[in-house]
This record gives structure tokens, C-alpha cells and sequence, in this order.
DNA sequence: GCCGTTTTCGGCCCGACTGTTTTCAGTCG
């Protein structure tokens, strides 16, 4: 039983007994746990196994919770839960996901004309039946049937990339009206998260009225969900909604912290606030006086806001309620983060040689541009047919050509590698005598993702064991949209990898971002170092590096434990380990 | 249901917008 598994079932039980009415903080404490479980680094199950008593001691886990966690993990399943979900029909529950429905108006549909499931509330809307209800009207109706379409039609969150490209544009426009002072994404794409739902923008605008009217008719704009003077949503056709909000100056730190989240990461700094007798939201750090007499503290930057409080500025990446509010109130928060200007080389690239689209010199220019003072040129081995992988004679005299073809890039260094296939049994797809002959390996599978978890985990291991790895490929194998990981014990993966240093790949490509940040984390807790790379198969996919580091900072990477950040001396030794 | 240098009981983050109201409940983030 996963995390994910857990927070869904939870987060599942919280829907069910807001519907039927209970009391709304045995609610909360539900959806805080499910939301904490999902942000946790380790799985629950691994933490189990081991001390089972540690479960009670997580944030917004009490006994009760902890006892049901025991069960899931235990058994697979939770009678409560299985119990409660008698109580509604098929699909019921989903009908939450529709915007604008919520457990109250949901269990009036139910409770008085028998609704129980979106193709009843869509008839019913037709009908204009809901207004015959108190507190509903024709247009809720009309929103709830665009709620219904929207639903049928969404393709739910986005990939970070796609996300950063859709808030470019509207930033793009937003500034080149010279209505705003300040433009600022903030939400889960500032956060780096791997999708993302909406998009959030924070803005200073000089005329508040002017500054709504432009946003909402942004030319991509499929429908206006709301317009108001500090807050508006749009929601662009076939794209995401996205939220604008403008606020005072004065109020800009507060508001960024607010507007960036998460939503528990906020909780809990306006909690501390309360307990120093302050208050925060979006406009400001407030004391609190007698009689609730308020006053503004200075607080117009995210830092002095969480100065005030009594902690460290966390940079957003981390704000996930995951262990950085204790950090940053011990002033633990990691001070040497990895950022983009560390890396100094990508270590994962393909060429025509197999399956890239660019040649040789194509690859080391577009290095060269970048500014990089390394790569490696790691094209695939003879195994991984469909992409066109070499055997040992083409390899060989593809590491000439590389060799040949670098001199001419006098700045940059050029590795020549090769992507090794990890066989079923963990053997390599070459023998040592030809890994010899390589600066760099990189190990990687592409095939037999079904082995159950022993055989693929001893396949790892046994791989890892071969003294002239360097780097693990993608080394979960999900595609965060259509493959799951592989079954894998990555506790003792991260671990072998730290004893025999070899390094796991955050690789940027397509919909891997694999590791993903909780797997960063881990890994690095237990000593092991990681490569940040885009395994581009064309030069422009060298751009996704960002999303790389940003990755590994939400898995509290730092510099030193990012391979293709040392110098090209200290790679090279760590290379030859 | 969780949690505690104000509390083991009584709190639980905080505010904007909409639609249906005539002062507010519901929803959202």
C-alpha cells in the first residue's frame, strides 16, 4: 500500500463524512493527513516494518489515525472505510470533483431530488429543477452543467513544462500591457511540483479595475469564472484556469507566501503566528492587540514575513509541510540548495548515432552555448533495439568519432560514454572489457518492467555492483502519465548506491522527472549522490534541466551531492571511483 | 480527530467571490 493509496482513502473518508454532516474539524483532520501523508518522503509501509511506532509520531497523525494506517498496511484494506462507502452509490463521492459543488449543496441534490451521480444532476439541471431548491437558482444551474463538461473533458493536471509555458505567455501579456508593477507566478508551478492543476499569479497593479479588464480578456480565454477587484479567474480554452490576484505593495511578501502555499505549509505558519499573537494572510503580519485592536508590522517581503514569526525565509521548493517549518524555526533550512547555475554539465545525452536527432558536433555546440564546461555523450547499447542501440564494433568506433569530434570544442569537455542496458539478470549489455574502454556508463533499463519486486531489485543491485557503473538511468522507469515505477525495493537501491557510489539520475525527459523529489530525498538522506540530467534526444530538450534541479530542491538536494556539479577534476576522480 | 511553555478540554488559518439573498451560506484556495 503506497502513500498515495493511503492519502486517497483518506481524503476519500473526509468526503464522506462532510456529506453526511459531521463535525467539520474531525473533517479537517482527515484531509490534513491524507495531505501530509502524500508529502511524506519515505512510504509509510518502510517506516512501518521497521518502528511501527513512528507512524503516531508524524504531524496530524493521533492514535486513531495510526491505528488505521496499521490496518491498511497490514491487511490492504480498512473496514471503516469499506463500511462508510456502503453508504453512497457508485460515483457519488466524484461528483465533488465537479467546481462549484461542494458536500452541502451535494447533499441537498442527494437528500431532495434523489441525485446520485452527474448524469442525474446534468437531466436535473436541464430540467431546471435545482431551482426549486432554497439557495439555488438558474445559475447555478448553468454553472453546473459547464462544471459537468469541463469535467468530462479535463485531461487533469499538467506537466511542470507544459504549466511553464502557459504562465510564460499570459506573464508576457500581463506585462506588456504596462498595467502591472509586479508580476508573480506563485501556486505549485513556483513550488515545482511535477504537475500542476491551476496556475496562480500574483500581481501589483498600478489601476486595479484596468488590471482585471485585461486579464480577463486575454485572448486565449475560454470563460471568465470570476471577476472581482483583487481577485479574477479565467479559464483559458482547452488550457488550465488560472487565478490573478492584485494586491498592495506593502502586502507583497505576505501575499506571495500566501498565494505560493501550500495550503498546509500556510496553516501551519499562521498557526505559529497565532501562538506569538500574531496574524497573518495575504495583506500582512499583524499584532494583535487588546480587544482585537490590529496593527500592520513591516512585512513587504516573503523574508520579513517569516522573520516576524520567528524563522528562517524557505524557499519554495520545500514548502510542502514536510519537515521545513521545524527546520527553518531551528535555522536548519539547507544552505546550499543546488541551483541551476551549479550544474555544469549534463552527463546524459543522445546523438543520430541511435536514436537522437542531432549529430555529434550539433550536441557539443549546443554544450558549448549553454556554457557548460562538460557532457557526456551516452548514446544506447545493442539490447534497446527500437531505439537503435550499438554493439561493441559500432560502439567502438563511435567513441572515436566523439573523441574526434570534441577537439574541436576547446572549452568543453567531452565524455564519451555509452547507455548500457541492464539485463533481466543485472548483467550488463557489455562485458567489462568494453566498459573499460568508456570515461563514463550509464545503466539503465528498458525492458522486463514487470519482475516482481526481489528478481528487479536484485537485478538493480547485482548492476550496481559492476565497478565501472557510474549512474543509474531514470531509475524508478515511471512515465508519470502512462508507466508505473518498477516494483523495486529503493531503500536498498539508494543504499548500495551510497556504498558502492554510484550516482541516481534525476532525469528530466518526457514525463519522467525520475527520481522524483521524495525519492531525491531519500536517497540523499542515505548518503547516496545524484545526476541531474535531460537524456535530450534533441539539443533544444537540454532546456528541461531546470526541471531537474528544481526537482532535486524539493527533495532537499544540495550542491555537493549533485555529481555534474563538481569541477571537471573531481568528476573525473569520482568517476574512476 | 489532533494537539498542548496560555489548554489533557476546547480550540482548530483566513479571506474573496458568487448566487441568492436583503445579510449570508457555500465554495474555493
Amino acid at each position: 500500500m503506497t502513500n498515495h493509496e493511503i492519502a486517497r482513502i483518506f481524503s476519500r473518508i473526509a468526503d464522506a463524512l462532510e456529506i453526511k454532516g459531521e463535525n467539520i474539524f474531525r473533517v479537517r483532520a482527515y484531509r490534513t493527513a491524507a495531505q501530509n501523508i502524500k508529502a511524506l518522503a519515505r512510504q509509510l509501509e518502510d517506516v512501518y516494518r521497521e518502528t511501527p511506532e513512528k507512524i503516531g509520531q508524524l504531524q496530524g497523525i493521533g492514535k486513531d489515525l495510526s491505528a488505521k494506517i496499521a490496518e491498511l498496511i497490514a491487511t490492504g484494506g480498512l473496514e471503516y472505510y469499506e463500511d462508510l462507502m456502503k453508504e453512497f452509490p457508485e460515483g457519488f463521492l466524484s461528483m465533488l470533483d465537479l467546481a462549484g459543488l461542494g458536500p452541502k449543496k451535494l447533499k441537498k441534490l442527494h437528500d431532495e431530488l434523489g441525485i446520485d451521480n452527474i448524469a442525474q444532476l446534468e437531466k436535473a439541471c436541464r430540467e431546471n429543477k435545482l431551482e426549486t431548491l432554497e439557495g439555488m437558482g438558474p445559475k447555478t444551474e448553468i454553472k453546473l452543467l459547464e462544471a459537468i463538461s469541463y469535467y468530462r473533458g479535463s485531461e487533469g493536471r499538467m506537466l511542470l513544462p507544459e504549466a511553464g509555458e502557459y504562465a510564460g505567455q499570459i506573464v508576457g501579456y500581463l506585462l506588456s500591457s504596462g498595467l502591472f508593477e509586479k508580476v508573480e507566478i506563485a501556486g505549485s508551478l513556483r513550488r515545482g511540483k511535477e504537475t500542476v492543476g491551476d496556475l496562480d499569479i500574483l500581481t501589483v497593479a498600478k489601476n486595479t479595475e484596468k488590471a482585471m479588464d485585461h486579464f480577463i480578456s486575454y485572448p486565449l480565454v475560454g470563460a471568465v469564472i470570476a471577476r472581482g477587484t483583487t481577485k479574477s479567474s479565467i479559464k483559458i480554452k482547452e488550457g488550465p484556469q488560472v487565478d490573478l490576484r492584485a494586491v498592495e505593495k506593502k502586502a507583497f511578501g505576505a501575499a506571495l507566501v500566501y498565494f505560493t502555499g501550500s495550503q498546509q505549509h500556510n496553516i501551519r505558519i499562521r498557526h505559529l503566528a497565532r501562538k506569538k499573537g500574531y496574524k497573518v494572510n495575504e495583506y500582512g503580519v499583524f499584532s494583535v492587540g487588546p480587544r482585537g485592536r490590529e496593527r500592520r508590522l513591516k512585512a513587504s517581503t516573503e523574508e520579513e514575513v517569516y522573520k516576524k514569526i520567528g524563522m528562517q525565509w524557505v524557499p519554495p521548493e520545500l514548502r510542502e509541510s514536510s519537515g521545513e517549518i521545524e527546520a527553518a524555526l531551528d535555522g536548519k533550512i539547507p544552505s546550499d540548495l543546488v541551483k541551476e547555475s551549479d550544474i555544469k554539465g549534463d552527463l546524459h545525452l543522445h546523438t543520430s548515432e541511435t536514436d537522437g536527432r542531432a549529430g555529434l558536433e550539433e550536441v557539443m555546440s549546443a554544450a558549448e552555448e549553454r556554457g557548460y564546461k562538460y557532457i557526456a555523450i551516452t548514446d544506447h547499447s545493442q539490447n534497446v533495439r527500437i531505439a537503435n542501440g550499438m554493439d561493441k564494433k559500432r560502439l567502438l568506433r563511435h567513441l572515436e568519432r566523439i573523441r574526434k569530434a570534441a577537439e574541436k570544442f576547446k572549452g568543453l569537455e567531452v565524455l564519451a560514454g555509452c547507455e548500457v542496458d541492464m539485463l533481466e539478470n543485472g548483467k550488463l549489455d557489455f562485458g567489462d572489457e568494453v566498459l573499460r574502454e568508456l570515461d563514463i556508463v550509464i545503466a539503465a533499463v528498458h525492458s522486463k518492467f514487470n519482475l516482481d519486486r526481489k528478481k528487479q531489485t536484485d537485478r538493480y543491485l547485482r548492476a550496481m555492483d559492476n565497478r565501472f557503473v557510474n549512474i543509474i538511468a531514470h531509475p524508478s522507469g515511471r512515465l508519470i502519465t502512462s508507466r508505473k515505477a518498477l516494483d523495486l525495493d529503493l531503500e536498498k537501491v539508494f543504499r548500495k548506491a551510497a556504498e558502492n557510489r554510484v550516482f541516481l539520475e534525476v532525469n528530466t525527459h518526457g514525463q519522467r522527472i525520475d527520481l522524483n523529489d521524495v525519492n531525491c530525498r531519500r536517497a540523499v538522506e542515505l548518503g547516496a549522490g545524484v545526476a541531474i540530467n535531460t537524456d535530450a534526444h534533441e539539443p533544444a530538450q537540454m532546456d528541461l534541466l531546470k526541471y531537474g534541479v528544481i526537482t532535486a530542491r524539493r527533495g532537499w538536494v544540495e550542491k555537493k551531492d549533485v555529481l555534474n556539479t563538481y569541477s571537471l577534476s573531481k568528476l573525473k576522480k569520482a568517476l574512476k571511483k
